[in-house]
This record gives C-alpha cells, sequence and structure tokens, in this order.
DNA sequence: GTCTATAATTCGATAGAC
DNA sequence: GTCTATCGAATTATAGAC
C-alpha cells in the first residue's frame, strides 16, 4: 500500500493500542477514539489506516490461537499437557486478542465463529494425533474444550473466586485432571 | 406507587421484552427504543416505568438463578443430579434473565458480580450440604461451576458444535461424570 | 502523514401535550 | 397513562486544510 516509513509505526501503535482496548474493554464498548488516544493519534487516522471498526477488529483477532501442541505426550500426561498448553500463556497475560475474543464472542457472532474455528482446527487435530484410534474424539474434543472455556472464562476474564486467585499449579492441576478424564472415560454408544 | 390497573399490564409487558431482548442482544446492543417497540409502546414508557436503562437491567436479571436443589442424592450421582438440575431448565429455553447475565458479564462487571454471587449461595452451600465433611468443598464447587460455565456457553450463548447439536442425555451424561469427577478425586494439599 | 472540523447517526433521557 | 417532539451526548466516519 502506499504508506510510507513514517506510518509503519503508527499502523502497528494503533493495532497494539486496539488489541488492548478490545481485549480489556470489549468491542461495544472500546471506542475509536480511546483507540487513537493510546496510540498518540487521533481518530481519523485510525480509519485511514484501518477502514472501519469492524475491520480493525477482525485485524486485532488475527494473529489468534497459538498452535496447539501436545508434543509426544504419554497417554496419562495428556490431560496436564493440554491444560498447561492452553492455560499458561495466561498467567503471563500474553495475546489480549484472545480475550477480546471471549469477550466479544457473546454478543457478536464472528467472534463465536473464531472460537469454533479453534476447536475444529487446533484443538480436535491435536487431540486426534494424541489419540488417533478413539472413534469419539470430536466429542470428546468438545467436553475438554467446555472445561478449557470455562476454566478460562472463570478464571482470567470473570474473575471469578476463588478460582481467580487459585495457586497456578494448582489450577492447572485441577484442569488437567479433569481434562485427563473427558479424554480417557468410557463413551455410551 | 401511583400506578392504576391499566399500566400493570404495560409494566409487564415491557419486563418481559426487556427480559428477551437483554438475553438475545445484550445489554449494550438492546436498545431502550427495540424493548420498547417489542412492549407495543413507546421509550418514554420504558423510562417512566423503570427510571433508566441500568434500572431496568437490574430487574431484569432479579427472578435470577432457580434455587438449586440436589435433593438426598446417593454419594455417586451427585454429578449427575448436580448436571441435570443446573441445565435442564435450558433445553425449554427457560430463564431468559440468565443468558442475559452470561452475555453482559464479560464486559460488565456488576452481571460478573451476580455469577460470583450464584456460586457463592448456591452451588457451594447446595455442594456443601451434600459432602458436608469435604474440608475442600470451596474450591471443588468453583472447579464444578468452571465446567457448568463452560458447557453452558458452549452449548447455549456460542452455540460451539458439536455440543449445540449433541443429544441432551449424552451432553447431561458427560457433564455430569466430570462434575462428579471434580467432587471426588483427591486434592492436592 | 497527521490534524481539525464536522457530517450523519443513534442512543438515553426529558418536557409537556392530550 | 401514553404519546410526540426534542434535547444533549457520544459515536463512527468523512472532507479537506496543513
Amino acid at each position: 500500500m502506499g504508506f510510507g516509513e513514517r506510518s509503519a509505526a503508527t499502523r502497528a501503535a494503533i493495532l497494539r493500542a486496539a488489541r488492548e482496548r478490545f481485549a480489556v474493554d470489549g468491542y461495544d464498548r472500546a471506542t475509536i477514539r480511546s483507540i487513537a488516544a493510546d496510540a498518540g493519534v487521533t481518530a481519523a487516522m485510525v480509519i485511514r489506516y484501518y477502514g472501519s471498526k469492524g475491520e480493525l477488529f477482525a485485524l486485532t483477532l488475527e494473529p489468534g490461537f497459538a498452535h496447539l501442541d501436545l508434543g509426544s505426550a504419554p497417554r496419562e500426561e495428556l490431560g496436564m499437557r493440554f491444560a498447561r498448553a492452553a492455560l499458561e500463556p495466561w498467567e503471563s497475560g500474553a495475546n489480549p486478542g484472545i480475550a477480546a475474543v471471549h469477550r466479544a464472542a457473546p454478543t457478536h457472532e464472528e467472534a463465536a465463529q473464531i472460537i469454533q474455528k479453534y476447536l475444529d482446527r487446533q484443538v480436535v487435530p491435536a487431540l486426534r494425533a494424541a489419540l488417533p484410534d478413539d472413534p469419539d474424539i470430536e466429542e470428546r474434543a468438545a467436553l475438554v474444550h467446555s472445561q478449557g472455556l470455562g476454566a478460562f472464562m472463570a478464571r482470567y476474564i470473570l474473575r471469578l473466586e476463588p478460582l481467580a486467585s487459585m495457586d497456578y499449579e494448582e489450577f492447572a492441576a485441577a484442569i488437567g485432571d479433569i481434562v485427563q478424564h473427558h479424554l480417557t472415560r468410557p463413551m455410551r454408544r
């Protein structure tokens, strides 16, 4: 596009500010003006570079979910491995885009679809690779994800106690244990 | 209040419309005008009877969560009993107020606090009554609730597949099984 | 490349007629 | 008791100066 050197930094600053605002305030309450202010520019610049609030939001979510890698975990450690891989990035407050998705999803169909995609393209394949012979892997993955979703929402988004203040190791161990159960319990056919 | 017979029906219609709108659209996207239109009146009436959008929303949530009654379930059936008691009302689409709370909670602190209250005043006491000697009942209740929250959000709010279309009996059985595990697994001290 | 000024909406809430 | 008309604030987005 016809933008020079100078603008690249501004563009990046806007995107960074948008990620932060959307993650903290949610889509509706985050305003173009507040994003612009955080980035040290005016609202006009935000529109100039990103067209509209909606387009900016879409780009905000793009880097998306980190690739879910379970490595070559032994069967008995799969749950714990999954829980750590999914939750640990959050302890350092990384990936504001994902918080933004989860804050927007209950009222914005497009955001909910991004979560659906994460489930289909990351969670299911990762678990299928680990348990290639399980005929119910999709149901298991959905249930595993539902526990991950609830734990994530409770601790990081809604900040419900005592989960929000619980020691991370204890938290991860509890969730890992449950995931393991989802993955290994007998399914009714 | 100085309101006569006639207004009572209007009042009720507004509240009913508000519950529906807040549940479907969320707090921010539901407008006074849309609620008024659904109720067959004008926006002025909504304000006249309920003062402000915020006050109306608060009343919307009031009937709140149904009392969580686990009856006298044997220890081995506690998880299943809990899952059914928490989820079954949803299959018939009841209680739009609760959908409204969960849609608003990620971006509205007050709504999140209502969920916290549900956890503290319904989930914890119900489980404590069922397992009076468990020293970790609050942690267990929080973990049970996190699974319930995730399952509820995935199936009814975000409508993630395949959970959203899963047969209810299978769904409830899976969640009940997990809840049971949360309640009975050994805790690290 | 960035800003000021402002257009065009939309929303919550009010005032006052009937 | 209900409505019309409108205010005032806030928002997204545009036009155009510098």
